[in-house]
DNA sequence: CATGAATGAGGATTCATTCAT
DNA sequence: GATGAATGAATCCTCATTCAT
């Protein structure tokens, strides 16, 4: 390694990694304490420093939520993107979107709690204004795929789509209140459980 | 209408209307804004007097919530109980329960959206531990629903009752987050697709 | 005194009262430490209530100095306007102006320090707009009756009314800098002496 | 340039080069946004360095305005001290101290700035002795002139010299707010006219 | 000489709560 | 029943200052 690689990294890329590690922390105390209830000097007691200190990295209490939103938004739809540009089936197109959206679990379970607990109320402020959009974008993408479904006889025709858009909408993010990592389950299972009982349902036949 | 019968009016049954109005006015706003970031004087103001002025009702904030949160939850097991008891099958008895949950959701959606959104959070107070009285219960009575409906061959299974459990526990009450009374889908619509949707899927046949 | 009257005078003309009597205590407590500089705790502590106390009556240190500012700066125009619109010849109303000018100091002596001290600053701020307009019409209605008094021959023709306005300007309200309404001098007399020094200059003859 | 000659300029002449510059940048921003709202990190930002880097050079924000003043009042005692002692009658030792401030305006306008804004509230400081001392000494310096002035029957007896006195105190530096040493008037002319106007009035004669 | 990260005291502001009227 | 004024603790944030590198 380099001296002058080592230089970089102690400056823009550590700097980098200091911040990314402050606000995995404070995602965890957003997401357990809900971020309204959450403190400032909660979140730097999590990091081992005092309240002020944040300040350094951060402007603000709600640029720290910004940037734990952001993140996980952005690589979300990156993801989406990717299984939305691959040409697959509406079937198979459901069942992957839905198997990223388990792996998101898995990789941002604190941001995901915040997101579906926070969301609504962020919202109102114009710098949430993304969430609002993603939201939107999150509506038409999965119209889109139950609709077209529909339409080519492989979902079922009586169920009302923008009744399941919802259920959807809101059940695929809700694992992350109680996903662990170190469960017993994977997410692989998790996303192959609940794709077989959203298709499937659970009657037996 | 007696002069008699207009003073007890006056005194114990306008009282407990009083409070009932102030509490549907305070489920309200702490619904849409957040228990936690909701402020005293926000409630008041919604009700048309002034911060302060709540005290004579209400001990506390705290109070108020404990109060929303309790009365739904004493009449959401009231109407549990019932069709628990009535002998009802695995598959009829999750029919019944999720259309009493959306029933409640008809007839209590703030308190409905307090209790998905805030229960996390106050149940850490000893103050609210019927909230997870309450919780324990209610994985009961589906844990034994949905395992006595594999036992029958009524549920299909393969799948993990434990992890069903949790998809329904939280879905069922997800509604509360959007339904309006006055929309186009009665609580008894929803409430049927819902059903539809979990027993037998969104696959055509 | 009729009860409606008393009743009216202890809720709209009761609250006017405090808030003009935490004003001028404030006024008082800028003007002597500065407006930066003093705490809002300083204001409160002067006022003998906790600092809390002090945003029952006002949204802001800001909305503080904003209503000691605007009240005194409204009132001085008012005096103002009367003397332009008296029809004076430019002499007579320089010294009217300027003993307008030491009345101000009389009654407003705390705001018309502040005004010096701090409007250069305030004046960043949108909020503080009124400042740099005040400003202008000063220097419209003092360029206005200089130049008029050296057009009518009243006024030296040599000295430059650019930089005459500027001594003015400044000079008017710097007594406030040390003014007692309770010293040896009256404002009355301290407005004689300056306007015979600037009119006829320390010079004798 | 001999490698000893750069040495020694790197060290004590090329440090206190630095300082100096140091110090006529944070006189500037104390000057333009006052010194108790502006912050250490304001005067390093204005000097391109970061905030604790300032530290290397001065012990405090304090230390910084001290030097500031002290250096400012020094040089402007040498030079009244120089007009003083030189043997001129009232009316020319007037003139001189006159045109002597205003040389000072041009040299050292942010310290004049400064001192005119916050000297006292800075005295209110021990460390700060020296501002009292020379508001002491400004003021029996001033008034020796002009009453003496009046005894030779060059300055009207009847007006009150302690009143003269503080309007020159205050008005003499009042230029240092608006003076622009790039301006149309050089300070020259700027002092000739001030002097006019204070010795011979304004009116036409 | 300068940086970057942190400290810790303090400052403006909010807010649940109290209480005399 | 409600008002208006106040309390006081807590909150977010700022900033002068320190110090290892």
């Amino acid at each position: 390694m380099s001296p002058r690689r080592r230089d970089s990294e102690s400056t823009a890329a550590a700097r980098a990694e200091r911040r990314a590690g402050l606000l995995a922390t404070a995602a965890e105390v957003f997401a357990s304490r809900g971020y309204a209830a959450t403190t400032v000097r909660e979140v730097a007691d999590a990091a081992g420093i005092l309240g002020g200190s944040l300040y350094y990295h951060f402007d603000s209490k709600e640029s720290m939520v910004d940037e734990i939103l952001s993140t996980f938004l952005t690589d979300m739809w990156a993801a989406y993107d990717r299984v939305l540009g691959s040409g697959l089936g509406a079937r198979e197109t459901f069942q992957e979107l839905v198997a990223e959206s388990f792996r998101m679990i898995d990789r941002y379970r604190p941001a995901v709690v915040i997101y579906q607990n926070e969301s609504k109320h962020l919202a109102a402020n114009p710098r949430f204004g993304y969430l609002q959009e993603s939201q939107r974008r999150f509506r038409e993408t999965w119209l889109a795929v139950l609709d077209r479904g529909v339409l080519d006889g492989e979902f079922r025709a009586d169920l009302d789509t923008g009744l399941i858009y919802r259920f959807i909408r809101d059940t695929v993010w809700l694992a992350a209140g109680w996903y662990r990592g170190d469960g017993p389950l994977p997410a692989e299972e998790i996303a192959r459980q609940y794709i077989a009982m959203v298709l499937e349902g659970i009657l037996s036949t």
